[in-house]
DNA sequence: TAGCCGCACTCACATATGTTATATGGCCTG
DNA sequence: CAGGCCATATAACATATGTGAGTGCGGCTA
């Protein structure tokens, strides 16, 4: 993979200054690139993964069944982020991944990342960095789901995407493209799909967004943020000494 | 502070072997220790900490508050959770930790983690499996949250507890000291109050728990799990080499 | 080109949980 | 030892969101 077009390269970047000798080792660790099929699983709860992978492009669920079949997703993933970058460490999945749409997927060895760590400590802290913001934007949907409205809550994840999205450069001008289906943001929202759609039904009405297909363009990028209550910290945007 | 009774420590030994080099270092990492009162906050959305906290003893809760005045924990910490070792890496506080009780808390300056991750590998791996460990609660409570009636949440979160607190030696056959009202529950849950109150008399009439002032005891632990669809593979409470 | 299937969308109705209010009891403080 | 405060507990009522059923459209596939 070239350098400049790996996405993650792209993406810690944005958070601190990486040397070429950094960026190098990073992008060799990984060894394979493989293509993972729309609704098919990249990690399934049980397994013990030894290697962990990158999402190149395509949009991946996180996701637990519980009894009775519902399920809830805990994160959504977008070109540039780890999937699994924890299965290093956590060792045994207690969550499947999904494949939203067609997923290309680059892998580095389990043993190949032992060897950054032992070797290349700024970089270890880096790829930590990248799953404490992980864990960082799990909290916020904590506080998304525990207290804010149906409605407001949506209004924060379209946010939160909108930025994320931004941060590997997939949106253009105030247009997204949001392969997600109402079913799919119910679970993620912990929602049914039914008001689901009253929700979007809402947000159109208000001329906060426009949602057709899979094109999501935001029309008022302010009152959007008011109306999830939605502020920008968690996601680390900054440039900093790390 | 002693090694044996450092309570990250005997948290880490759960899941690793730690050499006596490792232990050594790690605690002597920890240069001041400071109380902080109940109702007190450790620490404050917005701040950016040069040293990140430890707590020995007490509990803490990470918050954030939301407009309106609605408050969400995200987070429940018990002795031997790093409350902000995340602070080290993420830099901005974007939350605040409040005392749920007296809270002894030990330090360590990120300059001094810093130089453990520079030369110490694995013990490096080993804290950031720490914050991993609370990715993975995180993931687990957005779940319950979002597909689990308010029930089954409090039955899951009280299973949760009962283990992390045997994990550092503080329970006592099937009876936790559990320091947290109803109005902090339900900020844990998502729930009212009153909500909050219903559902323990539920699982009090079901005889699944006491729970009378600070006491909680787990009368049938095996239906309780089974009620809080409650499996323990996320907090990692293996041994394993990582 | 017909037929099917998935997805968005809507409606009527059901219910889990929230809200407001009040009572009770323990415990600290003056 | 009285008064006040905080937490638990309970009741009556309100509402946000879920459920089950059905329509229609657009894009695959045979």
């Amino acid at each position: 993979m070239a350098v400049m077009t790996n996405p993650l390269i792209l993406k810690l970047e944005r958070r601190d200054r990486l040397s070429d000798d950094e960026k190098k080792t990073l992008d060799n660790a990984f060894t394979r690139v493989r293509i993972v099929e729309s609704d098919e699983d990249i990690l399934r709860e049980g397994d013990r993964p030894t290697e962990s992978s990158l999402l190149l492009d395509g949009f991946a669920a996180r996701y637990k069944i519980v009894s009775n079949g519902r399920r809830q997703i805990s994160a959504l993933h977008l070109p540039g982020d780890f999937i699994d970058l924890h299965s290093f460490l956590l060792k045994t999945m207690d969550h499947g991944v999904l494949a939203l749409t067609t997923c290309r997927i680059a892998t580095v060895p389990h043993a190949t990342l032992e060897r950054i760590t032992d070797e290349f400590p700024h970089l270890t802290r880096m790829l930590w960095l990248n799953t404490l913001i992980d864990g960082a934007i799990h909290r916020e949907w904590l506080t998304a789901m525990g207290r804010l409205s149906a409605t407001a809550h949506m209004a924060h994840l379209i946010c939160e995407l909108y930025l994320r999205l931004s941060a590997v450069g997939r949106v253009e001008s105030d247009t997204m493209q949001l392969p997600v289906t109402q079913a799919e943001l119910g679970d993620t929202l912990g929602l049914s799909t039914v008001h689901v759609n009253r929700v979007l039904q809402e947000l159109r009405k208000e001329e906060l967004i426009r949602f057709q297909g899979d094109t999501l363009t935001i029309l008022d990028w302010e009152r959007l943020q008011e109306v999830g209550e939605f502020t920008s910290t968690y996601l680390s945007l900054r440039k900093e000494d790390r």
